[in-house]
RNA sequence: AAAGUAAACCAGGCGGUCGCCUCGUCCCGGCAGGGGACGGGGAGGAAAGUCCGAACUCCACAGGGCGGGGUGCUCCCGAAAGGGGAGUUCCCGGUGACGGGAAGGACCCUGCAACAGAAAAUACACAGCCAGCUUUCCCGCGGGGAAAGCGGCGAAGGUGAAAUGGUGGGGUAAGAGCCCACCGGUCCGGCGGCGACGUCGGGCGUCCGGCACUCCCACCCGGAGCAAGGCCAAGUAGGAGGGGAAUCCCGCAAAAGCGGGAGGGAAGUGGCCCGCUUCCCUUGACCCUCGGGUAGGCCGCGUCAGAUAAAUGACCGCCUCGUCCCGCACCGGCGGGAUCAGACAGAAUUCGGCUUAUCGGUUUACUUUGGAU
RNA sequence: GUCCCCAUCGUCUAGUGGCCUAGGACUCAGGAUUUUCGAUCCUGCAACGGGGGUUCGACUCCCCCUGGGGACG
């Protein structure tokens, strides 16, 4: 099921350099990038040389073991699926919602998400 | 056994796959915040709220006075704390184990007491009771009765949160600690206790109320806070507006000027004054506000977490712990099935506390009720 | 992260221990006036964020929660 099961067993790994970071870069994503929005997920993307990505919780979670929650449930979801996504700088919002999502509903939300923005995508160009 | 009270402790475990941060050693390197191997470490009892207290940093030192704030039964522990432990007196809740609160003072000064009530702090007036004396009136005439005044009386007047002590008795014209007993209060002494205080005996009829962010007393407190503070890189502007003095004297010198003193001004000591420090007084010093730029890195963050959109995770399986259901026994319990770790919650300078949130479990001590012996 | 503020009818607010059964303005509802609407007048509905404590008595004073907002290098 996994993205990176067929292919050469390339190591699944996700690094402190491949994460976004920065107030200034990061506003820039939201501000300027490409947004589209799942039910579950907002999807932020701003093309770039390099290939880079943040995770963010909505505030809407008051509480701090919640929102480390979804933020976590996203990261390994980029992590196993780094083949959907092109280079560039990403940002994953996850939307507020409760009770919180499981993993396989996020993963669904996520890659649905990716379909419908690699469709948008292409229509612009 | 059930229900409960208090204290202490715990906050699932094991395995598999894929991952994260950091430190040490070694290896590879195009030298970069790189890659790899091995090994060590990696969230909590509250990490939370930011309610107290400290370390630490800056304000030159943290000095004196006034003001302001905090705390307030006793003893011990503690660096300190609105902290902890053990106790004292009183109040409230509970059948109980126990739990929750309150407690510095009244000499003077500052203030408060709505409504009700005669009166709210000051000694009476008002209302009222009364043997006696004076005057007037009435009569069945006995000095009987009534009214006014003089005088005697003090808490008995439906209030109120609170009224110069309460209950009972004696006493009197009427009454009242006026007298007596008990209780309360206060003073003295003995005994117990380090002490708050307790207890026993005796004296005193009981002398001037209560409350406090604001009165008084004792003790404590300089201010800010790691976005403190220090370093580096990058980068714009050398901006606009405002505050504020723009003096004397002495010495050296030909003069420019230099030095010293007085005075004044600005700023700091984040409440004010003094004191202290720095600077300025013919140069554009110093300070404030606005505008513009940068929103990056390192130290702080060593002593076994140390990030900066922020690591300690994700998924899967099994096991017990629980929870729910069914059947048998119905006192403990036994068997089967389902569900499947399920509470509160995530370090950001670090400690000591407090408070708040919390599914449950274990141990010890104790309480009430029921059963058996 | 640290340090601070605020909370009263639907909205903006007054109230600094008792006169509060909480006042005012706008809104809303009903009535009067008007041929009708508007304007005007009259009447009415409607609030102390929650829980403890101090006090004879708390919107007010003190704690603890809850929910908003602000400042910083």
């Amino acid at each position: 099921m996994d993205a990176a099961e067929g292919s050469a067993r390339k190591r699944e790994t996700l690094r402190k350099y491949e994460i976004l970071r920065g107030h200034g870069a990061i506003e820039r994503v939201f501000r300027e990038g490409k947004k589209v929005n799942g039910k579950l997920v907002s999807v932020f993307y701003l093309p770039n040389p390099e290939k880079k990505v943040a995770f963010v919780a909505s505030r809407q979670y008051r509480k701090a073991v919640k929102r480390n929650r979804v933020k976590r449930l996203l990261r390994e979801i980029y992590r196993k699926n780094k083949d959907l996504f092109p280079d560039g700088h990403w940002i994953l919002y996850g939307k507020f919602f409760d009770p919180i999502p499981d993993y396989h509903q996020l993963k669904q939300d996520v890659i649905k998400t990716m379909e419908v923005f690699k469709k948008a995508h292409q229509n612009n160009d």
